[in-house]
DNA sequence: CTGGGGTAAGTAACTTTGTTCATC
DNA sequence: GGATGAACTTTGTTACTTACCCCA
């Protein structure tokens, strides 16, 4: 025990160490806010691991300890100087049950990759083992640690794929401490899993693990929205419009006099930029991005988004209509299954995920790490890594998607200068060891083709790029061995398949993640939004961006365009996203995901739904809130409202899906054998098409049914002639359970469950309160769901005790039923307040708001008085303390204190009866209640209460004397 | 190889209107 | 004797989702 407690402290210590130097590392905003994130994070991971099974006591004991330094591990094991609290922590890990410290040591650096191994052996032992691991820690002397080493030296050999497996590897019970042996404990455990060729354990994500993807998503896209505002705001600076314009050639500059625009005409301007803008990865110091933009503007040299955004400078600046448009890569709204690994881990990286590698999210600086590997999704990595950062992100490219794409392979490359032809393999190999562990799924090698596909149609002028960007940067990459790439690979696979890309995917596959949108009049008639990527010179490209996009399926994708002040979803012009739909029903497995497309699931909406106010919201599309800066004419309106009808044309042209589960949640279209129990197509058609032989309806046809009591709790009642639209039988278990409950009641009797349409509503329609009286029900309440619930002139009071005043005043009413719970096994319903008739509203305001007045003051005095006593007791207490003291202290004969006790019996009495005989005609009150007060008016030896007339009071009103000893002591008695 | 069908396991949502006993 | 409040025996079923396997 002392040795865990040592090595406990050992962890604490150096996890100390590390956060102190987080902290100073912590000099900026957004490391701020990433540790903000991150306590959120840990939070929620405490909450979820904390609710694993515990199989022993020692996990028990130490889960609270180990939950609180799950952070401190990923921390110690990427630092090399901390390489025996490294250890030790896995010491520590193999307490717990998860193993979180594996997956985090994937990435610890060259020189730790040897201790790490070890630690990661030791924890996948944990897991299988942990009650002798426990004993290990617990028992072994600190010599014991060779013997642990031994045993792990033989265990060196291990292959790769066991790193995640966690395989068992039994120690050797005479390898263990002599004290376990003497012990005679056997322990017993059941085979993994996966030796037994079982199916594998599923953990499901919980409803908190939804609920805080949910959180994560949000807050994701909210600073992502932001971060758009804000270059937007930049791209509208007078000065950097000036500058870029002096930049242009005179013969660019007619363009803008040109009437009804095309996209053909903005090719030599596009080009022009192209050849004078690059992409480079800078590592600059933080500060804001229209400096950021100045630099870019000056240097001619600046990060895609930087160079994406002076393109719109440059439009605007030319007096075109031009907006700024972004993939927001926010993490995914689902918590993809932590199945790979603990939620707790899979939240740290999270959250080392949003910060550390979003483009968008952070700044300037922060984009440096940005440009590093997506390994460094770990904090572990991150420190690991120091240095690497910077110097990777120093590589230049061309293209935002070579840059992009380059940089995410970098690390990964163990060689300099790679052209494309040799990153491709590269990075299609970062999925392939799941497949070597058996864990890949089929989607995972559709993705890589998809990836291979978008990098083939993204990267056409990279090669010299390429080379620039490798050269004399990946030296120490290269020194690092092949099993390592190996882990590094894993981990990264292991970030696919979670939910929270960011933008990791699209630096994975270089898909563009900004561009401009210039508003071509002379484009379609009535003019168009035109994609401009002046990056790589790329005009109405918009299917090249959906090709490099589609291979993102990993997130869900926004596609937002920043005008004014303002965004608008334009995620549907974008056909990748139905692709992607599809992908994601049926691509992985057959497995089925419901859409989340803004335009159904309204993630966007709810997030953005403060910046809505006071701007033209679409109805159909709700998440439409641009505000065209300050002209609001009529022409802003055309175009927005032609653009509405462009993405609605397009939400109504989208591809039937081919495979049948795709229909299942499909936002759009619908099959009638994937509706639910509740669900009905009414009316039935029109059918737009077929799959596998099966009529596909709109998805606007699928009506949900409802029973009349559910209907009933919205406020609306079923027509008079109204018969039900579907009469489902009740199950026939629970048909059994209630003729159990009543055998009298025929068996035959048919329970069914009457449903109905919306279109068989009418608004409810109850009696109207007359002569005072409330209508109820048979049970003579009201229901209230809902205000629609509620009587015609009624009111529902809902304030405590308020019946009481009801019926003092005898005005009828009738207890107002909210709802049910469910306490101890069975429904039932919860009151609140009263229904009354309105009339009556105020009379019983009025007269609760005196009898709450009433209540409040006898309150008060109560609590006065019980006050007032326990101050006496209080005072009195420190009395006799104070006289037992002196008494003792002055006593040389000096009594075991271990007496009192049974002075206090034998002094008892006489006190007592001291009372009893002074108060014949009165009984206790307050205080004397309390048996502590006599003990310790009974430890006052020697004294005998004496209550002087003079030391009395009374109160007349309660008709209470209080009667008061010398000795402080005081007695309060009710006169009868 | 893909998609459909089936199965298993886990989760979420829905269900729904007491009784007895001690104390004041 | 009535009012009040706490304790008791703290559900069970179904729909849906997801992963996986098998087969055509």
């Amino acid at each position: 025990m002392r040795n865990r407690d040592k090595s406990k402290s050992q962890t604490q210590s150096s996890g100390r160490l590390h956060v102190n130097q987080s902290i100073h590392d912590a000099g900026t905003l957004a490391r701020k806010s990433q540790e903000g994130v991150n306590k959120l994070l840990r939070r929620s991971s405490r909450l979820s691991s904390s609710g694993k099974k515990e199989q022993d006591g020692f996990s028990l004991e130490n889960d609270l300890k180990t939950n609180e330094q799950e952070v401190v591990h990923t921390m110690d094991v990427c630092n090399a100087s901390t390489v025996e609290g490294c250890h030790r922590d896995a010491i520590e890990n193999s307490q717990a049950k998860e193993q979180e410290v594996v997956h985090s040591m994937d990435v610890c650096n060259a020189s730790n990759v040897e201790d790490c191994h070890r630690d990661a052996i030791e924890n996948s032992q944990a897991k299988d083992q942990e009650v002798v691991h426990s004993m290990d820690a617990h028992n072994a002397s600190p010599g014991d640690d060779c013997h642990k080493d031994t045993l792990l030296d033989d265990s060196e050999e291990m292959n790769d794929s066991d790193w995640e497996d966690g395989p068992i590897l039994k120690s050797d019970p005479v390898d263990r401490s002599p004290n376990e042996r003497m012990k005679g404990l056997t322990i017993e455990f059941d085979e993994p899993s996966g030796s037994t060729g079982g199916r594998k354990p599923v953990r499901r994500a919980s409803a908190e693990d939804k609920e805080l993807a949910e959180l994560v998503h949000k807050v994701h896209l909210l600073c992502l929205l932001a971060r758009g505002r804000l270059i937007d705001n930049a791209c509208d600076d007078s000065l950097i419009q000036a500058s870029l314009l002096s930049l242009l050639p005179t013969h660019l500059l007619k363009i803008s006099e040109v009437s009804n625009i095309t996209a053909n005409a903005l090719t030599p301007l596009v080009t022009w930029f192209h050849d004078n803008f690059h992409v480079r990865n800078l590592a600059r110091a933080e500060r804001s991005f229209r400096t950021a933009l100045a630099t870019a503007l000056e240097t001619h040299e600046g990060t895609p988004e930087e160079i994406a955004a002076l393109s719109v400078a440059l439009f605007r600046a030319l007096k075109f209509t031009a907006r700024f448009v972004s993939i927001l890569d926010v993490a995914s709204l689902k918590p993809e299954a932590d199945k790979y690994e603990p939620s707790n881990q899979a939240a740290e990286r999270v959250s080392g995920g949003i910060f550390s590698t979003s483009t968008l999210m952070v700044d300037n600086l922060k984009r440096a790490s940005i440009a590093a590997s997506p390994v460094q999704t770990s904090p572990c990595n991150e420190k690991d890594g120091r240095g690497k950062s910077s110097r990777k992100s120093k590589g230049g490219c061309s293209t935002s998607n070579v840059a992009q794409f380059r940089d995410s392979t970098s690390v990964n490359e163990s060689t300099d200068g790679k052209s494309t032809c040799q990153v491709q393999p590269d990075t299609s190999r970062q999925c392939v060891p799941k497949n070597s562990l058996g864990l890949k799924r089929k989607g995972d090698l559709e993705f890589e083709m998809q990836l291979a596909m978008a990098i083939s149609a993204t990267s056409v002028e990279t090669h010299e790029n390429i080379h620039d960007s490798s050269d004399g940067n990946n030296s120490l990459e290269a020194s690092i061995p092949t099993k390592r790439w190996k882990r590094i690979e894993r981990v990264e696979s292991a970030s696919c398949s979670q939910g929270f890309s960011t933008a990791l995917g699209s630096r994975k596959v270089g898909s563009p993640l900004f561009w401009a949108e210039v508003y071509c009049d002379g484009e379609n008639l009535t003019g168009k939004w035109v994609h401009v990527d002046a990056v790589n010179a790329i005009i109405d490209g918009e299917q090249k961006v959906e090709d490099a996009a589609a291979a993102c399926k990993t997130s869900l994708r926004y596609v937002v365009a920043f005008a004014g002040h303002g965004a608008k979803d334009v995620t549907r012009r974008f056909q990748f996203f139905a692709d992607h739909m599809q992908l994601e029903s049926g691509g992985t497995g057959g497995t089925i995901k419901v859409s989340e497309h803004p335009g159904e699931n309204s993630s966007l909406n709810h997030v953005i739904l403060p910046e809505k106010s006071g701007q033209e919201v679409s109805k159909e599309y709700g998440s439409k809130i641009e505000v065209e800066s300050s002209v609001k004419d009529s022409f802003v309106a055309t175009r927005n409202s032609l653009e509405d009808m462009e993405l609605e044309t397009r939400a109504l042209t989208e591809p039937l899906p081919t495979n049948q589960q795709a229909y299942k949640n499909h936002a759009l279209y619908a099959l009638e054998r994937w509706l639910t129990k509740y669900q009905i197509l009414h009316p039935k058609g029109p059918i737009l098409g077929f799959c596998s032989g099966h009529p596909v309806y709109p998805r606007s046809c699928v009506q949900t049914l409802k029973t009349r009591e559910r209907w009933l709790r919205e406020g609306l009642q079923i027509k008079g002639t109204e018969t039900p639209v579907k009469v489902l039988e009740q199950s026939t278990k629970l048909k059994k359970a209630r003729v159990s409950e009543d055998v009298c009641d025929e068996i035959d009797s048919k329970e069914t469950i009457e449903l109905y349409g919306k279109w068989q509503l009418e608004p409810l329609l109850l009696p109207r309160a007359v002569n005072g009286i409330v209508p109820k029900n048979e049970r003579g309440q009201v229901d209230v769901w809902s205000e629609k619930c509620l009587p015609p002139g009624t009111v529902h009071i809902r304030l405590p005790r308020v019946f009481v005043v009801a019926k003092r005043l005898e005005i009828d009413y009738a207890p107002a039923m909210v709802g049910f719970e469910f306490r101890n096994g069975r429904a039932v319903p919860v009151y609140d307040g009263i229904v009354v008739c309105t009339e009556f509203k105020d009379a019983i305001l009025e007269a609760y708001a005196e009898e709450e007045e009433r209540r409040a003051a006898e309150e008060k005095k109560r609590t006065e008085a019980q006050a007032i006593s326990r101050w006496y007791q209080l005072l009195s207490s420190v009395i006799t303390r104070q006289m037992l003291n002196s008494y003792y202290q002055d006593s040389s004969s000096s009594q075991p204190s271990g007496n009192i006790q049974d002075k206090n019996i034998e002094t008892k009495t006489p006190v007592q009866s001291s009372k009893d005989s002074k108060q014949p005609t009165a009984h206790w009150k307050a205080n004397n209640q309390d048996t502590t007060h006599t003990s310790l008016v009974a430890l006052e030896v020697g004294h005998e209460h004496v209550f002087l007339t003079k030391n009395e009071s009374f109160d007349a009103e309660n008709s209470i004397r209080t009667k008061r000893c010398e000795c402080g002591f005081s007695i309060q008695v009710e006169e009868l």
